[in-house]
DNA sequence: TCTGGGGTCCTAGGACCC
DNA sequence: TCTGGGGTCCTAGGACCC
């Protein structure tokens, strides 16, 4: 078998327990104490310190069920506060760009690098500066994978947390690789979720190494292409392409959430939703994009006996980035597959069928829709300006309500928005 | 009582066409 | 009326990611 696997092509950097090493930035008090992050509505786990998982603290895990473990070892309580960690993730980005010249983001907190041949050359010492770095203009923790392609960056990044080491370096023989390979699970490998593990573990194939030298022909014939592309990059092949640009090449917007509280009045959904849809919109004219499909669907719990999850969904007449017409569709969907007596959940609103603001067509039939058109665009744009510049929400559609209401997600445990928000500046206080 | 949100890609199957 | 291959497009659902 031809490969090259231990060619540096590509770093993964990984945040440590991005969410709760973003509460210490500006806590440094919960330096080395156990510290969990909640879902939105704070539902269950999302993120643990290295402190809580050796807790034993499960991933995922309903807050309620772990309550008595967390108050027995004073473990640290966070909601999730996203725009906190988006603003981290900027800068963790941003400092690592300021290294390597240009990151993949991949996620909020992880990003590859293609190395460059001159940067492949001092590879580990270009990863180990990244880590300092990070460390020191950020304050944020980084795991470093460098290897041949990206699902084994993603593999050795694993290999560094295990081993506790800051930068895992797959520049071995084939042989050292294969015999590291063989102690680790299979679905450990990115792109191998529960349902295939349980299909190739049922072929007898349990670790990387299996899946490494597993029979080519099978896989592409029980899994898919996308699982062979996989083992191809586990021979040091790359074939797994950056995903493009997001901003342009994003297929839906999707806003949803979980009530705080059972919903069971049909306004109060409609107030939800016209809060979604408005989300939604900003989200759609950020990226200089309008939509022709609009979706919603509203759900009572998965636990409930009465289960039951209805959609609905509209092609709209013309691609639009207005609010208002959004959330008249959404109004109208609402009416047509809301049932009484039902104890809703959570709801959510997507829009599809998403094309560019920069070429919207013209009506040639009907002139004055179209500057109609252009004058609500031009509305949208200065409600978006003053709702970034004032804060979200300054301005807002009297639809969503005007109190606070049932549907609106528990955050009882939301640190301060640091870096977004005047008013929560931390504040430093001197002893003399 | 309480169980996240936001995405992408692939496949199978049906409708429709020649 | 039935016969057949082959292509495209769409949708629903499954699987995965963090």
């Amino acid at each position: 078998m031809q490969t090259h696997s231990s060619e540096p092509r590509f770093f993964l950097i990984d945040c440590n327990n991005f969410f709760a090493s973003c509460e210490r930035v500006f806590r440094p008090d919960l330096a080395h104490q156990p510290i969990v992050v909640l879902s939105n509505n704070d539902g269950c786990v999302v993120a643990r310190s290295k402190e809580a998982k050796a807790l034993g603290i499960p991933m995922g895990e309903a807050e309620f069920k772990l309550r008595p473990l967390l108050e027995r070892h004073k473990v640290h309580i966070f909601s999730s506060n996203f725009s906190l960690y988006g603003a981290l993730s900027k800068r963790v980005m941003a400092s690592i760009e300021s290294l390597v010249g240009s990151v993949e983001q991949y996620s909020i907190d992880e990003c590859f690098v293609r190395l460059k041949p001159s940067q492949a050359v001092n590879a580990l010492e270009i990863a180990r500066a990244i880590v300092q770095r990070v460390q020191q203009w950020v304050g944020i923790p980084v795991s470093i994978g460098i290897a041949a392609s990206r699902t084994l960056a993603k593999l050795a990044c694993h290999l560094a947390k295990t081993y506790c080491s800051e930068v895992f370096f797959l520049n071995g023989s084939e042989e050292q690789h294969d015999s590291l390979f063989a102690e680790i699970p299979v679905q450990e490998v990115w792109g191998i979720g529960r349902r295939r593990a349980k299909r190739l573990n049922e072929a007898e194939i349990y670790t990387v190494y299996d899946l490494k030298y597993a029979d080519t022909a099978w896989i592409r014939r029980k899994l898919n292409v996308t699982a062979l592309n996989t083992q191809l990059e586990l021979r040091g092949i790359p074939c797994i392409e950056e995903s493009t640009a997001p901003a342009e090449a994003r297929k839906t917007i999707v806003t949803s959430r979980s009530f705080g509280e059972k919903v069971y009045a049909q306004e109060t959904l409609a107030h939800a939703l016209t809060a979604f849809v408005s989300r939604a919109a900003v989200r759609l004219r950020k990226n200089k994009l309008l939509a022709k499909g609009l979706a919603i669907n509203i759900a009572s719990s998965r636990f409930s006996e009465q289960y039951t999850d209805k959609s609905w969904q509209i092609s709209l007449v013309r691609p639009t980035m207005d609010t208002q017409v959004l959330i008249e569709a959404a109004r109208q969907g609402l009416a047509k597959i809301f049932q009484p007596g039902i104890p809703y959940a959570r709801a959510g609103v997507l829009l599809f069928d998403l094309s560019s603001s920069h070429v919207r067509q013209g009506s040639l039939l009907d002139l004055s829709a179209m500057s109609h058109e252009l004058r609500r665009d031009t509305l949208m744009h200065t409600l978006d300006s003053i709702n970034s510049r004032y804060g979200h929400g300054q301005i807002r559609f009297a639809l969503e309500g005007t109190e606070p209401e049932a549907w609106q997600m528990k955050q009882e445990r939301r640190s301060h928005n640091y870096l977004g928000n005047w008013q929560d500046l931390a504040i430093a206080h001197c002893k003399n």
